[in-house]
DNA sequence: TATGAATGAGACTTCATTCAT
DNA sequence: TATGAATGAAGTCTCATTCAT
C-alpha cells in the first residue's frame, strides 16, 4: 500500500517524465535542455536532479518505460490470438495504438535509440530485443522463407511500423484503425494488383 | 572549364562534406561539434567558416546534395522500365544501393530531417516532396485503392526503405541484392503463406 | 546531571563531528559537501542542519575543540614539569600526540585554517594564539636571542610540529616515541655533527 | 627562434598563471572559480580553456613550474657550494628566497599539493621527490644517526621551510636574510643555552 | 585560403540551505 | 529529532562563431 507520500512522488516524477517526452520529441535529445524540461515540468532546474541523477537517467526512463508497456501489452493481446494473420494485426495494432496514445515517448524511443550508452543503451536494448524477437516469432508463423529472410521480413515491418512518427497528422490520419488496416493489407498481401 | 583554382576548392569542400557526413552520422547533428569535424576533415577549425557559412548551411549541402543525387538517379534508372514491377524493383535497388555506397550521407539525410529549418528545411523539403512524388507514382502502377491508401503504401515502403540505416550490418547484410530482393518480395507479395 | 536526551544529542553531534573531520581531512572543506558528511554520518541532509547552522559552523566546531584540547593538555602536562629541556619535550609530545589520537581533527585543524572567516576565525585565532603563546615561553626559556629569533624559533618549530600530517605514515612512523624524540634532538641541539 | 607570435602566447600563458596563483593561494583550489582567474588574468571565463583543458591542468602547470624552478636553482647553488654547513645555508636560503620571490605560486605548492591527483599528481610528485632527495642529501651530510632518523630530520626541516608562508608578514619580516639566518641556526645547532 | 586567439551564450551538474511535515 | 522535496546561485566546461593576420 502506497503512502501519500509516495503517491506524491510517483505522480510528479511521471509528470517530469511526460514534460520531458515532450521536449525531447521536439528539439531532440542533444537539443534538449533540462531547463527547458524543468520549465515545462513546472519544477525547477536543481530539482529535477532530485528525481534523476543526470540527463541520460531521464531518457533512459523514458524509454525503458515505453518499450516495457509496448512489450507487455502486446504480449498481453497474443495470449488470446491464435490464427497467424489476427496476430499480425494485433503486433500493427498495438504499435500504432501506442504510438498514437504516446506521440512523445514513440518519437524519443524511436529518434533517440543511440543517444543512451553504456548500461543505459544495454539495459534498454535488452528490452528491445525481447520486443523483436516477439514480433519475429509472429512474422515467422507466416512467411515462408529462410532464417535471414524471415529476420528481414520482420525488419522491414519495424520500418514501416517506426516511421510513422515521420508523417503522421493527427487530422489528416484521425482514422487510426485505418491506418493499422492498410499496413496489415500491405504486409499480408503485397501491393501487386491480383 | 574549371579552373584550377576551383578543382582545388570543390576536392576540400567535398573533403570536408564528407568528414562532416561521418561525424554527424556518428554523433548527430547536435551532438557534432564543428571542431570534431575540422579535425577529421584535417582542417582548422575556424577554415570550415569559409566554406560554409554555419554548422546549419553545412548540414543542408549534404542533405540536398543526398537527395538530388537520390532523386537524379531514380529517374534515370525508371527512364528504361517500363513494367510496374520492375519500376518498383528500381526504386528499391537505388534507395538502398544509395544507402550502401553513402552510409554516413543516407544516415545524416535519413536521422536530422528535423535539425534543419527556415529556408534550407524548406529547400531540402522540395526536393525531398519530388522524390517522394516520383515514388508514389511507381506505387500507384501497383497499388489497387484510394488516393489516401496508395499513400500510405509508399509511406509504408519509406519507412521500410529508411530504417534500414538502423540495422544494417555490412559483414551479416553483404549482399545488398538479396536485400532488395526480399524488400520487393514483401511489398509486392506479402509474406502470407501460398 | 545531563538527562538522558542530552547525551544522546551530545553523541550525535560528536558523531557527526566525527564523519565531518574524517570527510573534510580527506577531501578539503571546499571540497567536502555536507552531502558527504551526512552520508558518513549516518543522517539525512537536512538533519546536519539540526545540530550546525551553517557548513562553516560545523568547521568551526572542529577546529575549537581540537584546539582547546591541544592547549589544556599541554598546560596540564607542564604543571608538573620544570626544566626546560623536559618542558620542551612535552610540548613536543603533546602535539604529536594529539595528532595520531585525532589524525582527521588535526588535519582539519592545520590545512582549514583560512577557511574560517568573521567571527568564527576571530573566536578560533584567540585559542590559536594562546597555545601559541605557551609554546613560546617554553622556547624562550631555552633559546637565546632577540624577542623576535625566539618567536623565529617558535615559528620553525610549529612547522616542524604542523607538517607532520603531510608525511605520516601509520606503518612507517609505528613508534610515535621516537617521532618525538628525534624532533627534541633537532630542536635541542641541531643536527650538526659532533 | 620564437616567432612573434609565440611569444605573445608565452606572456599571456604566464600572465594567466601569474593571476590563476594569485586567486588560489586566496582562496584555495577549491574555492577559487575559473570566473575568478579569467577576471584576474584580463580574459574571459572561456579563453581560459585555449590555453588550458582544465582547472586541474591550471594547478599542475603552476606546481610543475615551481617545483622544477626551486630545485634547479638549488642544484645550481649546490654546484659551488662545499662545506655541508654552508650546502644547508644554500638549501634554506634557496627555499625561502623562492618563496619571497614567488609568494603565491609557494603557498598554491604547498597548500594544494593533495588537490592534483592521477597522471598531474604523480607527475608533481616526481619533481617533489627529486627536491626532497637532494634537500636529504645535504641533511645527511651533517646528520649523525640511522637512515630513518635522517630522514626524519629532512622532514622536520621541510616543515619549518614550508610552514612559512603561514606566517610570513613582508613587513614584519623584511629581513629575508635574518629569516634565514635564524633557521640555519635552529637547524645547525638547536636551541638550547650554552 | 587558412589559422590562432578569443568570446558570449548556454550546457549539465552540484552546492548549501530551507521548510513543511 | 529527522527527513523528503525543492530551490537559487554558482560551478566547470563546450559551443558556434568571429576577426585580425
Amino acid at each position: 500500500m502506497p503512502t501519500q507520500r509516495q503517491q506524491k512522488y510517483e505522480k510528479r516524477l511521471s509528470s517530469i517524465l511526460s514534460a520531458a517526452s515532450k521536449v525531447i520529441a521536439r528539439d531532440g535529445f542533444n537539443g534538449a535542455s533540462v531547463r527547458d524540461v524543468a520549465a515545462k515540468g513546472k519544477i525547477g532546474l536543481s530539482g529535477i536532479y532530485y528525481y534523476f541523477k543526470s540527463k541520460d537517467e531521464m531518457l533512459y526512463a523514458i524509454q525503458q518505460h515505453a518499450f516495457s508497456t509496448l512489450v507487455r501489452q502486446l504480449k498481453e493481446r497474443l495470449k488470446d490470438t491464435s490464427s497467424p494473420q489476427h496476430r499480425l494485426k494485433a503486433v500493427i495494432d498495438n504499435h500504432f495504438e501506442f504510438f498514437v496514445d504516446n506521440v512523445d515517448e514513440f518519437t524519443v524511443c524511436v529518434h533517440e535509440i543511440e543517444s543512451l550508452s553504456g548500461k543505459y543503451f544495454k539495459d534498454v536494448l535488452k528490452t528491445r530485443q525481447e520486443y523483436f524477437n516477439v514480433v519475429r516469432g509472429v512474422v515467422g508463423e507466416l512467411h515462408h522463407g529462410s532464417k535471414d529472410d524471415t529476420d528481414l521480413a520482420t525488419l522491414f515491418l519495424f520500418g514501416s511500423l517506426n516511421w510513422v512518427y515521420m508523417w503522421y497528422d493527427p487530422e489528416k490520419n484521425a482514422d487510426i484503425k485505418k491506418l493499422s488496416h492498410q499496413c496489415l493489407r500491405v504486409f499480408l498481401d503485397g501491393i501487386n494488383k491480383t
